[in-house]
RNA sequence: GCUCGAGUGGUGGAAUUGGUAGACACGUUGGACUUAAAAUCCAAUGGACAUUAGUCCGUAUGGGUUCAAGUCCCAUCUCGAGUACCA
């Protein structure tokens, strides 16, 4: 009986299919398991080899605990809204809804023949209205809420409301617009229903604000910082400017702290945490507020706050630096600087940040004519502006102490010729600042600094900011380098706000009219008043009365209003989606009680360290905030997080010689001008030569190009790169199902090394995962049919099985899935030389290797006379006493370096293997009649002499 | 620059608390079977020297700790990922 793969595969896809094996249920005696996979987005070019990686882990891991009898819940689904499928859309009118499920049914094909046990009927799609419906509810709810300090967390905001009623806002604290005004309980009882509105529009965490945002004018849309690479857009690499727009934005800020401190509580890869915990970027240190001095005239002083890290520097300040678009430098600017300072702002609005980032050695600035005043020498201090300050950290001004910040002092040194930049004072004891500053706080002691004088870096902080408080100037303060997210897409494809406009304020659809459905429109682009997309709509209004979204031609301001023209962002749909797996098809709630109840939250996520700072941030605070409301149980989602590594692509290169056009053989295009041009990895074979036929049809450029050959083969270059179409390195799963089969092609991704590194992708060695499972089949088949035997099993048989079961589960525990492919050949190899025919071995076999190879293992299964899927059958048990040892080949080592082992029993003491191994032959042999200084025992592991 | 991670045969990689470096595969070479090929099986395979026995050298580089270092410490180099003037 032959291995037969492609008609094992499909045979038990269609009986997993038929039979929902893999349907978890929301109620059960077992213990729960939520294995979660980052769900993809549905793009055009298909799954290719590097997609599977992380699902065929989590698979594996899902399989394990069925088998360990735990209620498994493995969702899929697909975060199917996104910028792709708009701008096809786009390019050919197509709508994105027709384009996204087509690549949906693709995407599922191809999932679906590699044999995943998910459970498919909690399958889930951000761009369903039945889904989406959920992502505006939440919106909803975030919006009706507010951030209360006293308590920490997010209250509803009808608490608020009732506060101010009572109380006014002045013991309220919450986190919020800054520029709130203080109002009575009689002051807010007296303001209108649009004054309240607006006010309330500042404490909600979800709000209104105008920002300043990263304006693509290409894609005709406001992208996230973390969209952008290299200052272009990381889509399509367009250009990127500045622009001021009103959004809506997301308060995560008020979660900065709780996000950083639930860090400590969750199992995630300690790069993983890092990278969040400098997105977040908390510095302790100090406001501190200056007054600038006026000349005759006495106008306004001016107040400027700046925050610093080093208030025990204050001495140091010689100058202040604000930011070329700080709100004070038109009004703080004197007339004689005044033409500088502009000329100025110009030039750096004129700068691009791809400008900027490309020159950060460039120093720049202007004076502004005007000073501040010193907090406590009284001195005055020149205040200058320069774009080493940003206007969206802090503050966006920044007291400048040269001799302790190096950015302070280059620009000190680089200004030092005017008259308005005072020189460098040193305020530090025993300290050179002539050739750079000193950063460093530990090391020395402060000098030239009034009461600070001698004292450490710590006391003079604390000594400082105490100074500061008595003059009411400055006090302790925690900044963080994290800003709210804006929340607004000018798009099409995303979700639509539950939002209407009545006289300018937001007002939210209630939720039992959810959900409010994306409309038609002729045109995916911006309008042309730039407008976003949904402008185009000609049915987009709101009818007060019907409930129901109406033409535009009613609007009539009284009863039908204007509808939100932006939609979500692609993180919006994806900040929830694993809670939502746990009842997906609830149309009354976003999930039962019972379900969250039962499954609580993640136990293992697996996925890419590429959302560190976007999807993983945003979902924790999602789930912060979710937790607050009482929504949820747990407010961290996901106890265990792994990254997978990427599978890079091999891509191949032919050369073509600059002039004559010739495509040179790699091995002679050493002194010759060649440019390298990418081949599809496909037209190359395992040695590097190129099917120059082959690549003459596909690129015909080179119908009649000369190959230069050597040794009469064209051999191609290799460089790893990105798996990309555009590469032509890209590998796809299908052919090597086709070829191999999905259990090689499993159990070859996870053979080709640890999970989370990044590894080039080499079909080459596939051969070796295939040869395998036709050894495993072996065991159990020959010519002739079924070899297992209701025979003893002897004892090396048992060894061998429970050494396989030991590695094996360690191997899962530590998500090494490498050398448990690699345990298995082992395996296979010993008990094919035992020639091993026992039942009582090889049915625990099949068991173990099942999560790896499902479709074998329940094939296996089934011929050994079981009906049911093999996917529950428990897990065999690991007994020690197959392995105990009663002898051990001791390596004997002289002063370290092994030459030969002796078997010794286990048994003997250390002074009976020292006995024995100095009695031996070959240690005699070794010493040559010299008397060791020392023997060095390890009683079942070593021995070493040492003379 | 800063933060994090990694450097082991021709290749992917293994070595769980310091204790036999190179498991398991791929590739290569030789052999068996075959008219031939595929498939399968057997053997060899870090390098140098040595007919055998064996000797020496080897985990990016240079030091150190230790009876013993791929593993721990210090310094350096290279590569990868993240981040971008964060006051």
């Amino acid at each position: 009986m032959q291995y037969n793969f492609n008609e094992i595969e499909a045979k038990w896809q269609k009986h997993w299919a038929e039979n929902q094996t893999f349907k978890a249920e929301n109620n059960s005696d077992k213990e729960k398991f939520y294995v979660l996979d980052m769900f993809p987005y549905p793009s055009g070019a298909g799954l290719h080899v590097g997609h599977p990686l992380g699902y065929i882990a989590s698979d594996i891991y899902a399989r394990y605990k069925r088998h360990k009898g735990f209620n498994v819940l493995h969702p899929q689904g697909y975060d199917s809204f996104g910028l792709p499928a708009e701008q096809y859309a786009i390019q050919t009118g197509q709508h994105p809804a027709i384009t996204t499920a087509e690549n949906i049914k693709t995407y599922r094909r191809q999932l679906d023949q590699i044999g995943f046990s998910f459970d498919w009927s909690r399958e889930v799609r951000t761009s369903d209205p039945k889904y989406y419906k959920w992502t505006q509810w939440i919106f909803i709810q975030l919006f009706n809420s507010w951030y209360n300090i006293d308590s920490d967390k997010a209250e509803e905001i009808e608490a608020l409301i009732s506060k101010f009623s009572s109380d006014g806002n002045a013991n309220v604290k919450a986190v919020c617009d800054d520029d709130i005004l203080k109002f009575s309980a009689a002051d807010w009882n007296a303001f209108s229903s649009k004054e309240k509105q607006a006010i309330l529009l500042k404490y909600r965490l979800t709000f209104l604000a105008e920002t300043e945002v990263n304006w693509c004018p290409a894609l005709g849309t406001v992208l996230a910082n973390d969209e952008i690479i290299n200052g272009v857009s990381e889509r399509g690499s367009h250009a990127v400017v500045r622009k001021k727009m009103t959004q809506w934005s997301m308060r995560i800020t008020a979660y900065a702290q709780r996000l950083l401190d639930g860090l400590q509580t969750i199992d995630w890869p300690q790069p993983l945490k890092d990278s969040q915990t400098n997105w977040i970027g908390r510095s302790q240190g100090a406001s501190v507020t200056f007054y600038t001095v006026t000349a005759s005239t006495g106008e306004n002083k001016h107040a400027i706050e700046v925050f610093t890290t080093r208030p025990d520097t204050i001495f140091g300040v010689s100058f202040m630096t604000l930011a070329p678009e700080h709100e004070l430098v038109a009004k703080i600017t004197t007339p004689e600087q005044k033409e500088e300072v502009e000329a100025y702002i110009e030039a750096t609005a004129k700068r691009s940040e791809r400008e900027r980032m490309a020159d950060v050695k460039t120093i720049s600035g202007a004076f502004t004519g005007a000073y501040a005043e010193h907090p406590f020498s009284k001195k005055p201090i020149p205040i200058w502006i320069g774009d080493y300050v940003l206007a969206g950290y802090g503050t966006g001004a920044v007291m400048s102490v040269p001799c302790g910040d190096q950015r302070d002092w280059n620009f000190a040194k680089h200004f030092g010729i005017t008259q308005a930049m005072p020189a460098i004072p040193n305020i530090f004891e025993g300290v050179d600042i002539s050739e750079e500053a000193f950063a460093d706080k530990e090391k020395t002691i402060i000098a030239n600094s009034d009461f600070l004088n001698g004292l450490p870096y710590k006391k003079a902080v604390k000594t400082a900011i105490y100074e500061l408080e008595k003059l009411q100037q400055g006090k302790g303060k925690i900044n963080y380098r994290l800003r709210d997210a804006v929340f607004s897409r000018q798009r099409y494809w995303g979700e639509p706000f539950p939002v209407y406009y009545v006289d300018g304020m937001p007002q939210m659809i209630a939720p039992e009219h959810l959900p409010i459905k994306l409309p038609e429109v002729e045109k995916y682009l911006p309008t042309e008043t730039g407008e976003p997309p949904l402008g185009n709509a000609k049915v987009w209004a709101w009818c007060t009365e019907k409930n129901e979204v109406v033409p535009n031609s009613e609007i009539n301001h009284t009863c039908t209003f204007p509808l939100e023209l932006n939609t979500m962002p692609g993180w919006a749909g994806s900040s929830q989606y694993f809670n939502r797996y746990m009842d997906p098809e609830n149309s009354d709630e976003i999930f039962s009680k019972e379900a969250i109840n039962y499954w609580q939250d993640v136990d293992l996520y697996i996925g890419g360290s590429e959302h560190a700072t976007g999807h993983l941030l945003y979902s924790r605070f999602w789930q912060k905030f979710m937790f607050d409301r009482g929504f949820v149980p747990k407010d961290e989602f996901a106890k265990k997080l792994i990254n997978q590594g990427m599978i890079t692509g091999t891509s191949a290169f032919v050369y073509r010689e600059e002039g004559s056009g010739r495509v040179i053989s790699k091995g002679l295009t050493a002194g010759k001008k060649v440019v390298p041009i990418h081949a599809d990895v496909s037209l190359v074979n395992s040695s590097d030569e190129l099917d120059i036929e082959g690549f003459k049809n596909w690129q015909s450029d080179y119908k009649n190009a000369e190959f230069v050959l050597e040794d009469g083969k064209y051999i191609v270059g290799r460089e790893v790169e990105k798996m990309s179409k555009s590469k032509y390195n890209v590998v796809n799963p299908d052919t090597i199902v086709a070829d191999y089969g999905a259990d090689s092609l499993r159990l070859y991704e996870m053979f080709l090394g640890p999970l989370e590194q990044s590894k080039p992708w080499n079909t080459a060695g596939i051969s070796g995962v295939h040869g395998f499972l036709k050894k495993l089949w072996k065991l159990y088949f020959d010519d002739e049919g079924s070899k297992v035997t209701d025979a003893a099993s002897s004892a090396e048989n048992l060894k061998t099985l429970h050494k396989t079961i030991k590695k094996v589960e360690e191997d899962i525990a530590n998500f090494s899935f490498n050398t448990s492919v690699s345990t298995f050949m082992i395996c296979v190899n010993e008990l094919t030389a035992q020639k091993c025919t026992s039942r009582l071995v090889l049915e625990p076999l099949a068991i173990l290797v099942s999560p790896y190879a499902p479709h074998i293992a329940e094939e296996l299964w089934n011929k050994l006379g079981y009906s049911q899927s093999i996917s529950t059958v428990p897990f065999p048990t690991f007994e020690p006493k197959y392995l105990v040892e009663s002898s051990k080949e001791y390596p004997i080592s002289f002063n370290g370096k092994m030459k030969f082992t002796v078997k010794l029993s286990l048994d003997l003491s250390k002074e009976d293997i020292e006995a024995a191994v100095m009695a031996h032959e070959k240690t005699k042999q070794q010493l040559q009649g010299r008397e060791p200084k020392k023997v060095i025992v390890v009683p079942g592991k070593i021995v070493n002499i040492v003379g």
